[in-house]
DNA sequence: ATTTTTCATGAAAGCGTTTTCGATACTTGC
DNA sequence: GCAAGTATCGAAAACGCTTTCATGAAAAAT
């Protein structure tokens, strides 16, 4: 016995009324007599009927779905920010789309553009670049669009993420403050604004706020990984380099753990601050000085954002800026 | 200038053919003259026409999308399932409908009935345990459903997991095996049958194959976190426990963690095993001798599973179990 | 040359809702 | 009691596509 599924028809018929009225009640529509509501009710419970979302959605234009392009859902950076995302968007009734994009331009487009055909209400894109094409294509779409964790950095699109040079500039102070005169930057390829723009700028007027002078052979540009992490630490070893200010939490991690497993005494001998205070952070000893961000929160205000856009609210400033701090731990001297 | 939306019926018009005849080439169907073909798709090109996903669900019965329940995105070992998931998924031209459960019994309830009128074609389910309301939710309804990284007790739902009475034996049964006559049995809420019934099961047989008597003492049911690690281990430390056997990579490194800051020596004083092979517990220090556990496979093969069924292929095994290993690290003898 | 098959196409009926617009039935005010 | 307003409801037209069925044309078989 196949089960035929109930429709708003059904409904209708059996509770003696138009389509229209069962269609009112489900959508609470206050213009139906409250014993007319119960009757349908009534029915509705007897029939178990569910309205058909999809339908809906064709006949209202709404999906009541939100694409969300992540990285990798695997990296805990990221996860962070979903976890937000999607906590404040079943409050509001959305659903969500997850797509992994590996930040590679292809796959961007591709899933963009099945997003786009799944009718998503709005879009969250987390990701360390936006390539033009894509950006040429966010502005064709009549889709709202948020950033979260990053900036566009041409600043045309709304976003929500922590002031990046601010918060690069403290961290490397910290460590020249703490005695080190050469001190490492480490990160993910600079090509990537937030790395290559925002925290490099950082990084350099920490530099000159205390008169140090800028060395080509302390940048160090590699890939967002643990491995790459304890390659770069041999590296580092025995160089001069006493200090380092990592991007990356898994990439601090091997630092560390690279660090320690050739016996160089962190932070005595070298200290270290890392960036995005995932729970990475926390898990290894000793554990990792960082800058700290409201991840969760980056995630639940992008989609709060989101959410009016999509209502085509007032937007007071759609480029926020969440606060950040700097949490010393035992990767620096205190 | 609102960007009317342009449709299946724009591009038969403008092509000199009717909607059949387009709904045709996009849908690769054969029965289609090359030149007719040709002139569609320039049409198609020429007002970058994009099919309407939703429309399309609702003609054809089918949303191409598949509802994952995932209890927390954050875990690690659920990110790498759904990793996994995603990936085959996609390669399969699905879309993948993300919610968070928390492992909450209304809300798993809640997002399944979503899930469902959202007419998702089929649903992976991530979680510990299976409510009775929940199992009989999903044999009400016709939509396939598999269990990634959890076996439902009852067998009666097509899932893919690892053998965890058997893992659980090898890893408990190492551990005496290196000495330890009191081995602690750590893990999450025994209601959870993967705990209670199967890997307690397996502490139970390691323990008879040794013949070595159960002490109820022995077990330790908390939650799956890292602060209730830490707090176990002060209350381990001073027994006559000398190695545990711990059913979550965060627990385990909180208790790893929280022993070392207290001096007690691992594995020299105190050996550990974990269970999920999780980033984390390489990243410690000792790394955590674990049970390896194929992830990522496992929710890649729970996702190709579940096209099968929602195929309607035969399938030869619908309990599947997937291979384990042991891989000894630091803490543990070797 | 005629009959069959096969191919290519179009007309139109859904798919299950929402929503507009008008109609009817009640209220209300006077 | 009657006009005017208001609350309640239904008919039917979308929404943008897939799919069945029929049809005519072209190809193959006789």
């Amino acid at each position: 016995m196949e089960k035929q599924t109930v429709t708003i028809y059904d409904v209708a018929r059996e509770a003696g009324v138009s389509m229209a009225t069962v269609s009112r009640v489900v959508n609470g529509n206050q213009n139906v007599k409250p014993a007319t509501r119960q009757r349908v009710n009534d029915v509705i419970n007897k029939l178990d009927y569910r309205p058909n979302a999809v339908a809906r959605g064709l006949a209202s234009k709404k999906s009541t779905t939100i694409g969300v392009i992540i990285p990798d859902v695997t990296n805990a950076y990221f996860a962070s920010l979903a976890r937000g995302i999607d906590d404040v968007a079943s409050m509001y009734k959305y659903n969500i789309i997850m797509e992994n994009s590996d930040e590679n331009d292809q796959k961007e487009m591709l899933v963009l553009n099945t997003l786009l055909a799944k009718q998503v209400d709005g879009i969250i894109f987390m990701g360390n670049r936006v390539t033009d094409k894509l950006r040429e294509e966010f502005s064709h779409s009549r889709t709202p669009i948020v950033f979260a964790g990053s900036v566009d950095d041409q600043q045309s699109v709304p976003s929500v993420s922590i002031d990046y040079v601010k918060s690069t500039v403290e961290a490397v102070g910290k460590l020249i403050k703490e005695g080190s005169k050469k001190v490492a930057f480490i990160s993910g390829s600079l090509s990537e604004p937030i790395n290559g723009k925002y925290r490099l700028a950082g990084y350099k007027q920490a530099l000159q706020q205390a008169g140090l002078k800028f060395d080509e052979k302390l940048i160090f540009e590699t890939d967002y990984s643990y491995e790459a992490g304890i390659k770069l630490a041999s590296q580092l070893k025995g160089t001069e380099i006493s200090a380092a200010f990592v991007g990356d939490d898994r990439l601090a991690a091997g630092v560390l753990n690279g660090l320690t497993d050739q016996g160089v005494k962190v932070p005595e001998d070298f200290a270290l601050i890392t960036s995005n205070d995932t729970q990475v952070a926390q898990l290894v000893r000793p554990q990792l000085t960082s800058i700290t961000q409201p991840l969760y929160d980056i995630g639940a205000v992008s989609m709060r954002l989101l959410t009016k856009l999509m209502n085509k609210e007032e937007i007071e400033e759609p480029i926020i800026t969440l606060p950040y701090g700097l949490d010393s731990r035992e990767t620096t001297q205190k």
